[in-house]
DNA sequence: TTTACTTCTGTACCCGAGTACGGAGTCAAG
DNA sequence: CTTGACTCCGTACTCGGGTACAGAAGTAAA
């Protein structure tokens, strides 16, 4: 495997699918590091950089936030498996949450849309009706 | 049903549990009118209004947007049973996208918690290491 | 060397959905 | 008539995840 051992910001940015004002800001969020500028003036990046970027992406992608991220981040430089392990698992109990409100939300709309086909037209909307005065048994009551 | 004509902001905010702050950015937003400075010079707003801010609150628990919900009681007011139902279709959609992509994010992040798991420790997470380098058959890429 | 592209740096702006704050005006109770 | 709470209004700030832009400096190809 070969190391290419420089690359510019925009290579970088264009092998890691990120715009080159991102690295810019993980770099201020503190998540990629600024490089030294050696030869010359403009800064270099390594395969490790790009890697990292990778990861970033990666991670994102699984529904955690820049902030999650930095955090799994540390937890890989000091290979503490467990607090990864329990980041990830708090994670999955965020998603089942998260999933289970919207399939309430579905649940409740599609509910609304069968009573609006099946009502007289000119009339307002059951759906938009529905949204008015007291509904009970909505279990979506400050979820 | 007793009709109580003239709430102030604050008697309105505490009657839909939103804060004073918040009616007046829905005013802002278009979302509700601002009444005319009448008997004195404080505002008074009606049950109508009211209902208006429950039923933009309702709206926003089922997953509506401001602009959306701005766009339902123009529905509403005009009567426009299609184009309501319509949009509460396309919303049950785009729930629909939603609610695959946290079940896909949640399948990924489970396989990776079971092979950390099993690996040997004082290595690196595995969870982590999955997040390196090429990984395939992801069906999170570019979701 | 000139031209054309990048890079670097700092700062400001975008979205959505609010929250915070300061100073002035108003209102009701004591 | 004063006190304290509430209202009004404008502006600025928050968060998360970026994007946009200006101006200067570096760099690569002809």
């Amino acid at each position: 495997m070969k190391k290419s051992l420089s690359l510019t910001v925009g290579e970088l940015a264009k092998a890691t699918g990120v715009h080159v004002e991102t690295v810019r800001y993980y770099q201020r969020r503190g998540l990629l590091a600024t490089p030294e500028r050696r030869y010359g003036t403009i800064r270099r990046y390594t395969d490790a950089d790009r890697d990292r970027l990778r990861f970033i992406r990666r991670a994102q992608r699984l529904g955690f936030t820049l902030e999650e991220i930095a955090q799994l981040l540390a937890l890989d430089a000091l290979r503490d498996r467990d607090r990864a392990r329990a980041l990830a698992a708090s994670k999955v109990a965020d998603l089942d949450a998260r999933i289970a409100d919207l399939r309430a939300m579905r649940r409740v709309l599609v509910e609304r849309i069968a009573h609006c086909v099946h009502g007289r037209s000119s009339e307002p909307c059951p759906i938009l009706d529905a949204f008015r005065g007291d509904v009970r048994g909505e279990s979506l009551e400050e979820g």
